[in-house]
Formats: structure tokens, C-alpha cells, sequence
DNA sequence: AACAACATATCAGAGCTCTGATAATATGGG
DNA sequence: CCCATATTATCAGAGCTCTGATATGTTGTT
């Protein structure tokens, strides 16, 4: 932009509505956003995305569950999950078998290939998820936690 | 689910992983989804998205600003912010018209029936953006707030 | 055994978000 | 004046997310 005559002066992340003074749920929004576009920028080259890690990162917790299992831990639709499922299914990452009883259940496991792709993830992602927690107190961040579990509750 | 005898415990929203002691990027994930879930709901009988809402906001703040601008603003790319005002504008929300000397840009203006939907929308986020802070003392969304923008500044 | 209720997976359509590429306009330096 | 640089808008393609609808399979009741 710069030397328009006209111009409207728009605040800088931080400052004014944009700042400490704005609604929770801007900020909130904001800082979401810039999370995952730090994500999606450290992943970009493993052809990974965070959605993605997210969802593999539970399989490694839980190997075995179901999309629609994924989809209650995630706090996502069955649909959603079904699309970056099948994102995972077509890089090789994960599979799919039916269970053994339940004909209708199809459960998922990481593959090897995606059990090391998501090790290469997570020493990435380490050093954001540190910064996330950097120059806080440990009451502060306790207090932080609280208020993130709190509105993911509902 | 419910009775599968082979079935793994899945923590719920708050509890092991879920809960305080989890990732900070997996909770803020989870926060942030919530909440807009919430916005989506409140929002969905008018017909308005949460983005677009975010939109119609900077649009009332600071009328006649261009796509890009809003772009810098919601920390968004010129081309999503593209999409999120071609639907505006298709719904008769906001109207665009060139810039009186610099004839590429295209400033951007809610119509009068995008300011009373505008309205209306407040009043259905009002009790949402209350509840987010409810609960806390001025110290504690103090330290919430100081966070977030942190996280935003990147 | 038959039926109702529920869970699972999936298809279709819409909107949001990104990266990459292209064209038009504005600004500043030679 | 001409060209390099930067800004703006836009097109194309991919992935994520939702709502709504459909088909299949399981469970519990009658």
C-alpha cells in the first residue's frame, strides 16, 4: 500500500482492535490462524498437513479406530475425517481393513511409511509447540490451558 | 459405538491428552474449532458465515478499504479474502467500485443491507464472545488475552 | 423372526484456505 | 521517457470443513 492520500489508518496485529483490547474471539481466531499457518509452513515439505498430522498422530495414540472414532476425537464431522483419511490412504501413510466382527467398520492403521513420516513431523513441530509456551509462568501457561480446554468444552 | 468388546478407551474433551496436560497447538486446535463451530451455528439461519462476518466487521470499521487490505487485516491470503467477498457481494451485502485515482484497486463498501444484517449478527455473537471470558478474573483474561496476541504476532 | 433405532461409511454440494501463476496498474530510478 | 519494482486483482488447482442425504450393518424390542 503506502503513499495512497486517502488512506485509512489500519492498525498492526497488537495494536488497538487487533490488540490486547480486542473481543476474545477475534483473538482467538487471529491466533489460530497464525498457528496453523506456522504449521502448515514447517509440514509444507514433507507434504504433510496439519489436519493431517493431527490425524495421524491420534492413530499412533490409538492404532485401530475408526473414521468416525477420529471424528469424536477430533471434534470434526465423520465427513470431514473421510477426506483427509483418504488424502493419508492415497500417500501410502495409512490403511484399512475391515473389522473382524463388525463388517461395516473399516479400521485404520498407520503403515511404516507413516509411522516415520510422522516421526519427521513431529521433530518439526517441536519447536513451535516450545515457543507456544515460551516466556510464560508456569501459572500463567496453567492459566492458559485452563481457558483452551474450557471453550473447547463448550 | 458403544458395546465393541475389543474397544479402546477414548478420552473425552478435558481429560488425559484432551485436557490440560495435552499440546498447547493441539488445545488452541481445539479451542479455536469449537468456537467457530459455535459462530456457525449462531450465524447459519442469516445465511452468514464466520468469515464473512469477520469481513462485514472490518467493513463497518474501516469502509472503502480494498481486498487486500482486508487480506492484511484477518492475516489472510488477497485470494481467500477474494472468494469470502465474491459471496458477500453476490448476496447484495457490500459493493465494490474503483478507486477514484488508482484504477486497479477496488474499494469496498457494506450496502445497507449488509450493515442490518451486520446488526443482526452482533446480537446473535454478543452472548458467545460473553461466555468466552466468563469465569475469569481480570488477571486471569489479562494473561488469556497477552497470549493470544503473542501467538498472533508470530 | 421382524422391526425400530442407532452407528458407520460414503456421495453431493457449498464455502474457506492455501500455493502458484498471470495481467494490469503505480511508483521510483536511470 | 523507459524500465524495474511493487501492489492489486484474478484464475486454476488442491485440501479442509460443513450440511444434507443415502446405503449398509448392528442392536434391542416386540
Amino acid at each position: 500500500m503506502g503513499k495512497r492520500s486517502d488512506e485509512v489508518q489500519l492498525p498492526e496485529v497488537g495494536e488497538g482492535k487487533r490488540g490486547e483490547a480486542g473481543h476474545l474471539g477475534y483473538l482467538l481466531r487471529q491466533a489460530a490462524g497464525a498457528f496453523r499457518h506456522q504449521m502448515d509452513r514447517a509440514l509444507a515439505d514433507l507434504g504433510v498437513t496439519p489436519p493431517q498430522f493431527a490425524v495421524m498422530t491420534m492413530l499412533a495414540a490409538y492404532p485401530g479406530i475408526s473414521n468416525a472414532d477420529i471424528a469424536r476425537l477430533a471434534l470434526l464431522t465423520p465427513q470431514t475425517v473421510s477426506v483427509i483419511i483418504a488424502n493419508l490412504e492415497r500417500a501410502g501413510a495409512i490403511q484399512r481393513a475391515p473389522h473382524s466382527v463388525h463388517g461395516r467398520i473399516l479400521q485404520i492403521e498407520l503403515t511404516e511409511a507413516g509411522r516415520s513420516q510422522l516421526k519427521a513431523c513431529r521433530e518439526r513441530v517441536e519447536g513451535l509447540e516450545r515457543e507456544l509456551a515460551e516466556g510464560m509462568s508456569e501459572v500463567e501457561e496453567a492459566v492458559v490451558r485452563a481457558w483452551l480446554v474450557r471453550v473447547a468444552r463448550g
